[in-house]
This record gives structure tokens, sequence and C-alpha cells, in this order.
DNA sequence: GCTTCTA
DNA sequence: TAGAAGCAACGCACA
DNA sequence: TGTGCG
């Protein structure tokens, strides 16, 4: 069929559908629109032979209750047609509104071009919403509109997600939402407990699309940006929503991809559509959305950064104009210098468990390449020489209601921006100085604090003035009452839950429903989980099944989370319950779903590299859940420092039977001589038989070296109590009733982590102890999936500063060698 | 628990 | 089509 | 260089 039914329907001056055009590339993109016309419906388009063959689905895509909805086949539509949607008029052939429901690609999986001959078509559709296996078949003929007639079936029931709607909380669409601000930070760092991402060098810009499709583009200071942004537009075309608030920067790109404020000011001075216009030509903006606040009538601002960020790449498609902004895992450090390299203007850094704030948090971190603020314009001086229009701006900033001298601004002026500057500043002249403390006004002409402009420099001297600075443009995005002194924060601690009012600490997540079938699909941060085998007796003696240990790592992700962010993780799989022969697996498996994290480590034995999987999200901590993963086995070194250990394990087994208080005993020895060299080591349960003891180290120190430092404390627990401690790694040869086992601190090794479950009877929990609570009458025991919610409730993470107390071994060291005994 | 190989 | 196999593998310490 | 250990 060619498009010429598509065009002889249309007047393509009256409606807003898309003329044929050139095409563009063949591929195999799919759209399914919801079109409320006459009757609510759905049009499939499948991209085929450049175009999209049609079909009106009256009743939308087959579900696993009804799997098979009839299709009409209509005419082909163009390909442009893949990114249409608002509202045909009154009049017009198919008048009423056109949307988005999914898009993405399909995959035919017998030939097109003979299947829609013989009348049956299977392919597969992988969109946003829907991923699931389908056929299109047609009817007998002879039937009412001919051959037209075909039924629409869906193969795989398990197809369909609508789990996105429940996200969030239920709300109206804000009218409007005050956008939350960065903290500047003293240099860059690394964190597992943070996402980095580009700083965009643009226009900080709130988009707000409406349920009747209308967009508005909201500044900082809360004025419309969207006509000056044309190209815009289509927004609403790149998100699988009907309403939305995102947030991120509209920028111009320079030659080499990078975000320039310079070149966006050419579009922010402008008067009249045609001016608009040519300048949109000149220098495209393009909106690099960062965060989602709101979509389709759910508030999304108390999820955590990493859950919003999970549904936003989820329903954007990222195209033309509208882009989604890049981000980097790992290591901060490595980031920032790569940003430097490629003359970014610096990172940003955001905790990922932070939820979206209306305000400055610390919570949102810049790091800066070069030094560059705003400051308003309170004057300036006469030019000299061949300068003409002015000489240099004087600028400030804002301190309570007094407005601040920080210096003059005399260089980074183009003649033409000398000459708009001139214009701009004259109405505003005063006569009164608008500095508190004003500067020596002998030149001077003073102007009502009305101008911001944004401005670079290499420091700032003691006296509180700007060296070196050099003008970048005005900026009218920013009200003068906003520009502050930018004031640098250190670097958080590498842990995420520290130094960190409560307000924002974790808690225990309410428990999931309980299930009704053997399995479910559950949407967490935007991905989805199969869990299956839900009432499978993972603990029959307890009672607990598979959806209880799943469950419970629902409930404790918030706490558990941190502490494994970027640690490779041993899977130790029990299939068929905690009593079963389990098998290890390190290499992600095939069906490891595609939005897990891994890192590549090179694989001596298979002499290639292995993807092992790293647990970022509760998404993943319930895939690995599911998989029969009862304890969460991770690293001692992280992602970006595979080679360094970050905490010091002493593992305290009890030699025989029943021989845990002995352990308690040998901790309290451990406890002793570390403090000895001045060191806190922080206790808790294996859960299984024995206690953990861990030393939060600073970063850079090898598994040797840490080993070689943990094999110092043991030799001297066992020199005091030889009768307690052994250090044999030979089982028959231990002499004494604790195994203190300082093997572990190597590369590879793992060691099963707080919160996880234990594979023993009564499904216990390894948890984090206070020292007051490692005393006789201890019991691991006590601690168990059934119990450990309330504890954490209660007193918090009581591991989260092996996360931050990073202590220092040469220090240590050199503290402990007056205790040392003599040789 | 799930994929892939084998009979 | 049912059933079985596979799914770590490395560093360390001591002999 | 091999074996036990985790
Ligand atoms: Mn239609
Ligand atoms: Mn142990």
């Amino acid at each position: 069929m060619s498009l010429r039914d598509y065009e002889r329907k249309r007047d393509f001056a009256a409606t807003p559908e898309p003329a044929p055009g050139a095409g563009g590339e063949p591929g195999s993109r799919f759209v399914l629109h919801r079109h409320d016309a006459s009757h609510l419906h759905y049009d499939l388009r499948l991209e085929h032979g450049g175009a999209l063959i049609s079909w009106a689905v009256p009743k939308g895509l087959p579900v696993p209750h009804d799997p098979r909805k009839l299709a009409v086949h209509v005419e082909d539509h163009p390909v442009e047609y893949l990114d249409f949607r608002g509202e045909i008029p009154k009049g017009q052939y198919g008048a009423g509104i056109m949307d988005i429901w999914d898009r993405g690609a399909w995959e035919p999986l017998d030939d097109v071009a003979s299947g829609l001959e013989k009348g049956k078509l299977t392919f597969r559709l992988h969109g946003a919403r829907v991923d699931g296996e389908f056929s299109l078949v047609r009817m007998k003929k002879g039937e009412r509109q001919g051959d037209r007639e075909w039924l629409i079936i869906l193969h795989d029931p398990a197809g369909l997600n609508p789990e996105l709607a429940t996200v969030g909380r239920a709300a109206a669409l804000p009218a409007t939402v005050e956008p939350m601000l960065a903290t500047l930070a003293a240099g860059p760092f690394d964190s597992p407990g943070y996402l980095f991402e580009v700083k965009y060098d643009g226009m900080r810009a709130l988009a707000r699309l409406d349920a009747g499709g209308s967009l508005s583009i909201r500044s900082r200071k809360g004025t419309e940006q969207a006509p000056r942004f044309p190209e815009l537009g289509g927004l609403a075309g790149n998100f699988l929503a009907r309403e939305l608030i995102a947030d991120g920067e509209i920028v111009a790109l320079d030659e080499r991809g990078v975000s320039r404020f310079q070149l966006l000011q050419e579009r922010l001075n402008l008067t009249g559509e045609a001016a608009i216009r040519s300048a949109a030509a000149r220098v495209p903006a393009y909106y690099f959305v960062f965060d989602l606040l709101y979509l389709d009538g759910r508030d999304l601002r108390d999820l955590p950064l990493d859950e919003r960020r999970g549904i936003l790449e989820r329903v954007l498609l990222p195209h033309g104009h509208v882009r989604l902004s890049e981000i980097f895992e790992a290591s901060g450090t490595a980031f920032f210098a790569a940003a430097r390299e490629n003359g970014l203007e610096g990172i940003m850094a955001k905790r990922r468990d932070s939820p979206y704030r209306g305000r400055r948090s610390r919570d949102w971190l810049k790091v800066k390449v070069t030094r560059e603020q705003e400051f308003v314009v309170g004057g300036y001086t006469a030019p000299a020489g061949t300068r003409r229009h002015l000489g240099a701006l004087l600028l400030g900033f804002y301190e309570g209601d007094d407005l601040v001298f920080a210096g003059s601004v005399g260089s980074g002026f183009s003649e033409a921006e000398l000459v708009r500057l001139g214009e701009l500043l004259e109405p505003l002249a005063s006569a009164e100085p608008p500095f508190a403390a004003p500067p020596d006004g002998r030149g001077v002409t003073w102007v009502k604090p009305e101008l911001v402009a944004s401005v670079k420099f290499a420091e700032w001297t003691r006296e509180g003035s700007l060296r070196q600075p050099v003008y970048l443009g005005l900026r009218d995005d920013v009200a003068p009452r906003d520009v502050v002194r930018e004031q640098e924060v250190d670097a958080p601690p590498a842990d995420a839950a520290k130094d960190r009012p409560p307000s924002d600490a974790p808690s225990v997540k309410a428990p999931l429903p309980p299930p009704g079938k053997d399995s479910r699909r559950l949407t967490l941060g935007g991905h989805v989980v199969s869990l299956t085998h839900l009432r499978k007796p993972f603990w029959p003696e307890e009672g607990y099944t598979k959806f209880d240990l799943i469950d419970y790592y629902y409930r404790v992700a918030p706490f558990l989370l941190p502490h494994l962010r970027g640690r490779p993780l041993t899977l130790k799989r029990y299939p068929d319950g905690y009593g079963s022969e389990p098998f290890f697996q390190k290499e992600a498996p095939t069906e490891t779903p595609d939005w897990v994290n891994r890192v590549a480590v090179h694989s001596e034995a298979k002499g290639a590299q292995v993807d092992l999987i790293v647990c970022e999200d509760a998404a993943t901590l319930l895939f690995l859940a599911n998989i029969a993963c009862i304890s969460q086995n991770p690293w001692l070194s992280r992602v970006g420092s595979l080679e360094s250990p970050d905490h010091i394990v002493f593992d305290l087994d009890p030699v025989e039977d029943g021989g845990f208080a002995y352990c308690v005993e040998a901790a309290l020895l451990l406890r002793d001589k570390l403090a000895s060299f001045g060191l806190r080591g922080y206790p808790k349960t294996s859960g299984a038989s024995g206690l953990h003891v861990y030393v939060p180290l600073k970063p850079g120190y090898s598994y040797g070296q840490a080993r070689q430092f943990a094999r110092v404390v043991a030799i001297l627990c066992r020199e005091e109590r030889h009768d307690l401690v052994s250090l044999e790694p030979s089982v028959s040869r231990r002499d004494a009733p604790v195994y203190l086992d300082i093997l572990q601190n190597a590369r590879g090794k793992t060691v099963a982590s707080v919160y996880s479950v234990r594979a023993r009877a009564g499904a216990p929990v390894s948890t984090p102890l206070a020292w007051d609570e490692v005393a006789p009458g201890l019991s691991p025991a006590a601690f168990s999936i059934g119990s450990i919610l309330g504890r954490l409730e209660e007193r918090g993470d009581l591991f989260s500063e092996t996360l931050s107390d990073s202590q220092d071994l040469l220090l240590a060291l050199e503290r402990g060698e007056k205790h040392l005994p003599r040789r």
C-alpha cells in the first residue's frame, strides 16, 4: 500500500499530522497511538519498507484476560508519524487527540512481506511499556469490511506492565514546583552512595506537560521559556507520559558537543518569532533531562534519586532536541578528570538515596573545573583609551539584605556586548551606590542591582574579591536576590548516610502484599523484576517461603544497599531452600536482566573478562533473592578500586558447634587489641555461627597490606590467649575454641554482608551490634528475618559508620608500637 | 532457578 | 520432550 | 608443586 491513501484523506494545511517526507533511515520501529477520536481506540504502526503499516485496534492491545482483539487494517502512514502526537482539529480526518502510548522496536518473527500476503504476521514488540510476542491474523473473507479485519493475538501473557501506575504517591499535577539546587563542593570524590553526572552549562529548566498536551518550560526564576525555544515544543513526543514534570538544563552545544552558556546566550535576547526561528536554526538548543518529578498522576519527589532516574530512563525516549543527561556510576574523581579533559564545566554528584527537595541541598553537589558564578552588577566604570561604552562592571553578591562588593570585571567583553551592556545599564543609573559598603566611587556610575552576570575567576582573594575575573555573559534566569557567594563544602565521607540529618535516614519499607499466585512482576525504580516460585518453602520448619525471603530484602533494602553498592558479588544459590545443596556462581547468568549492573573482571581460568554482578538498587536485590541467593556475598573492595579493600574483616568462627560464647570472648579481646592501635572495630553477628569485626580503612591500601596488618593483630590475640584463639587454617590442627580467620582479606574473597540472611535454621540475619551487646548471653539466633526489622527501625543502621570511619593503618602502627610486647 | 546440552 | 548437567576457581598457607 | 581451606 502506498501513502497515496494517507495523503488523499488529509489536508495538511489544516491538520498537524506530518506530510510524507524523505523517510530517513529505514528501521524497525513501532508506535502504538492512543487515538481519542469519535471512539477512543489505539493504532498500531509497524515500520516496514519506508512506511508504517497500520492497524486500528478499537479496544487496545490484547491483555492476558482477553488475548484476542480486533484490529482493522488501515492505510499506511509515513514514518514521520512515529513521533506524532497532537490534536487533529474538528472536521479533519481522525479528529481528536492522538497520543503515543508506547513505542520502540518491533521484531518480525517471520517474513513480513509474505506474512502480510498470507494474512499472518508474528512479531515481538520491544516497547517501554510492552515487551511481548504478538500475532496479527487476517480473518476469513466474506465478513464485513472485506479483508480489512484482523485479530491481534497476545502470545506471552506475561508481556504487559502497567506497574508504573503505582510508583511514588498519587497526586494531582502540581501547578508549579521549585527546583532543587546544588551546593558547591571543594573537590571531586569517590563514593558509591553518589551518582555522578555531567554538569551542563546552560539554563536550568523545569518542563511541565499537562494532560491536554500543553507544555510549559520554566527557568529557575519561574519565567516561561517555551516561546524562546520552539524546537523543544515536541518534548511531549519524547515521553511515554500524558502528564509529567521533568527537570533538566537547556543548552547549546559547541562543535565538540560540550554545552556552553556563552553559545546559549545568543538565544536569550530575542523578540519576535522570526528572529527566534532563525536563531534556533543557527544555534539549536537541546534539553538534557536529568530528573523526573511527576508522572501520570504520581508525584515522584519523595522517591530516592535512583528510582526517579530509573523511571525517567524508562519513559524518556531521547531523540531530537530532548536528551537524557549523561551519568557516570563509579568513580567521581575519574569522571572529574575526564570532564576537565573534555572541557566540561564540572560534574554533579547527587546522593542516590536523596528525595527531590525544592531548595538548595547538600544532597546535590557541584564540583567545578573552573570557578564561576553569578554576580549582581552594581555599577560600571567609564571607558579608558580605545575602549568604548564602559570599562569594567562592579560586582556584588547578597549576604542577607546587603549587597557585598566582590570586585570588578574588565575583560571578556566583545564589542557588541559592550554596546548592549551600555544600553541596558544606562537606564538603571542611580545616584546611590547599591553596595552596603561601597568601594571608591570615583569614575563609577552606580546602577540599580537588577542585572546578573556570569563571571569566571581564578580564586577569591583573602580580602574577598575576585582574582582574574572574566565576564561570560548576562543571565536573566536568576533573580538578583538569589545571588550569594557560593560556599564550598568539603567532599562528603564515603558513607552516604552519615553527616546527615535523620529526616533522610533510611527506614524500613512497608511489606509487599502477600502473593496470590506463585509468580508476580514487580516494578521497582523503573525496572520490572519477575518473581517466581513465591510459595515454595525455603525454611519449611518455620513456614518461611521464597516470598518471605524476597519481602525481607525488599524491606531491608534501604539499609543494605549502601553496604553492597560498588562491590562485585559471588552468588551462592539455594534453589530448593536453605537445607538444599547450594551452588556458587560468579559470572552473571544469561537470564540476568540487562538493567543489572556488572563489572568486568579478568578470569584466569577462562582467559577472558567475566561480568560480575554489582547490586546497586532494590530491583537487583530482588532479582538476586528470586534466583535463590539467600545471603549476599560482596567483595571487600569496590568498583573503581577493586585492588584496594575498604575494610579489614576479622572472621571469628567457633571451632566446635555451640562455641559462640567463645567468639564473644575473642571479639572483646580483639576489640582491645585494635584499641591499642587506636583503631575502632565494628562487630556484627555473621548470622551463621560466629562473629565478624570490620575495620574500615582509608582508601589505597592493597589487599596484601590489609592482610598483613590483620595478621599482626591476630597474632597479638593469639599470644595473649593461646587457650582461646587459634590462627590455624588446617581444621584438624586447631587447638583453641575460636578460629580467627584473617585470610578472607584477599581479592575476590567475600564475606556475607551485614543484613544478609543465612542458610540456617530460623533464617538468621547478620546483624550489626553495639559493643555493649557483645557480652555473655548474646545469641545470633535472636536476629532473624522475623525479628530484625523492628530493631532496625528503632536503632537505625549500626553499621553505617563502616562506610565512613576510614582509618589510617600507618598511624595505627605508630600508635601501636609502644604497646607491642618486647622481643 | 534457569538455560543449555543430550538422549 | 524429558532429564541431566552446569553454574567459582583464586589466593593463600603450609608440606 | 601439590593440597586444604574458604
Ligand atoms: Mn486512528
Ligand atoms: Mn565465619
